[in-house]
DNA sequence: GGAGAGTCTCAGGTGACGCTCAGGCTGGTT
DNA sequence: AACCAGCCTGAGCGTCACCTGAGACTCTCC
């Protein structure tokens, strides 16, 4: 993706928030920010982003409680967590939870982006990485889908919507999620190009069989399951 | 769901009922108002609210009691309780008891503004949600439901109505109570479309096999339950 | 500047879904 | 036991969300 990549900046520290959020808005990130881990939750639900960046000591909800619920529902979202001084349990409990990596607070803001680089780079062009579902490949390097063993050239756009779906399977999006990301625009007229790219897909990945892939959910959106 | 929140104010001061609800209402919430603990009882019965706007102090039933006679009877709708100035023994027990929140009077509207977006944010369903009764199982994200290892696709309208069993198992819901939820419109005029909705539900899930879930309580509604 | 690939618009078409209606059934009441 | 209100059931109708095919427009490459 092309896209500027999203990225949720969760703490309840609001000045913490405000240097981060500037920070990388400035390096041309599209930022989102949550006070609790609740807002924070309910934020990625929302907003699908790419990494999320994530305190561990916060009232309510905390850290390492936000990256187990992300995980047990199935988010392999990118998680950077931020730990106080001294707490080497907290790190070694957040990367057995399923954090990605951490920092400790105090930090520097290039320390921050450097980590944020460096997982985003591992999340955007994993060499060799290979998206799975049923019998279904996406092949992030090649950009080229594979199904049956016939290889499937893919265009720019219809190669970012099927990731979006390959990345949250089994999940209804709702058009406005899928809009956002793969159009970035809020469409106030309407369009139907999403419909349009949807066939596109479903065309060519039904041309050779087996079964429909993406499927309608009339008034909500779409969505990738068997 | 996109559907506006439904949160109801028990205060025995009028100002305070009113400055609330205008303000909620302002915001897009729908507001329900109760005058004295009873009353509050009574309307939350009545309304199913998703946040429930609670002063402790008040004649006859306070907010200590009502919020214990709700969660007695399984309600687990959220409570953000009003205290007085100094009164730390009562936010202690309105926690203990079983509020989610409490805010301290006098507040500023912005304040409460605040922490009923939090409320209903822990409310609204954090990813990967999956409701459970008995054998059957709603998948929120997936929008879909499961019985007996089987997948039961559902419609928007069949899903919302099933969603509201699901949220209130074991409590008879009435004709009113559930036109209101999910057709959102007094029904002055006779129609049975909500029968006709049950019917629907029942036959997707009785399908497969398995005993009656959705029961008529003849005169009074339906109750989810096995 | 022509060909081709890719994105998007537009104008029908279609079917799933929401809802109504009429008639049948059932449980509670007198 | 008869009656009636309340609920169930099957059929069917209209609408709108979504699908579809065609083509306009842009951009790149030769």
């Amino acid at each position: 993706m092309s896209e500027a990549a999203r990225i949720l900046v969760v703490d309840d520290d609001a000045k913490i928030r405000t240097v981060v959020r500037r920070g990388l808005a400035y390096e041309g990130y599209r930022v989102v920010e949550a006070a609790s881990g609740e807002e924070g939750l309910e934020k990625a639900r929302e907003h699908l982003p790419d990494l999320v960046i994530l305190d561990v000591m916060m009232p309510g909800i905390d850290g390492l409680e936000v990256t187990r619920r992300l995980r047990s529902s199935g988010d392999e979202v990118a998680i950077l967590m931020l730990t106080a001084r001294d707490e080497v349990k907290d790190r070694v409990v957040g990367l057995e939870t399923g954090a990605d990596d951490y920092l400790v607070k105090p930090f520097s803001f290039e320390e921050l982006l450097a980590r944020v680089h460096a997982l985003l780079r591992r999340r955007a062009a994993p060499s060799g990485e290979v998206l799975r579902f049923a019998d279904l490949e996406l092949d992030l390097d090649a950009r080229e889908a594979r199904r049956m063993g016939r290889t499937i050239e893919l265009t720019t756009t219809e190669f970012s919507l099927l990731l979006l779906f390959m990345r949250h399977p089994r999940k209804v999006l709702t058009r406005d999620v899928i809009m956002e990301h793969v159009w970035s625009y809020d469409f106030d007229g309407e369009s139907n190009v999403l419909e349009v790219y949807v066939r596109y897909l479903r065309n060519k990945l039904e041309m050779i069989g087996g079964p429909r892939l993406i499927h309608t959910i009339r008034g909500a959106g779409y969505v990738l399951k068997e």
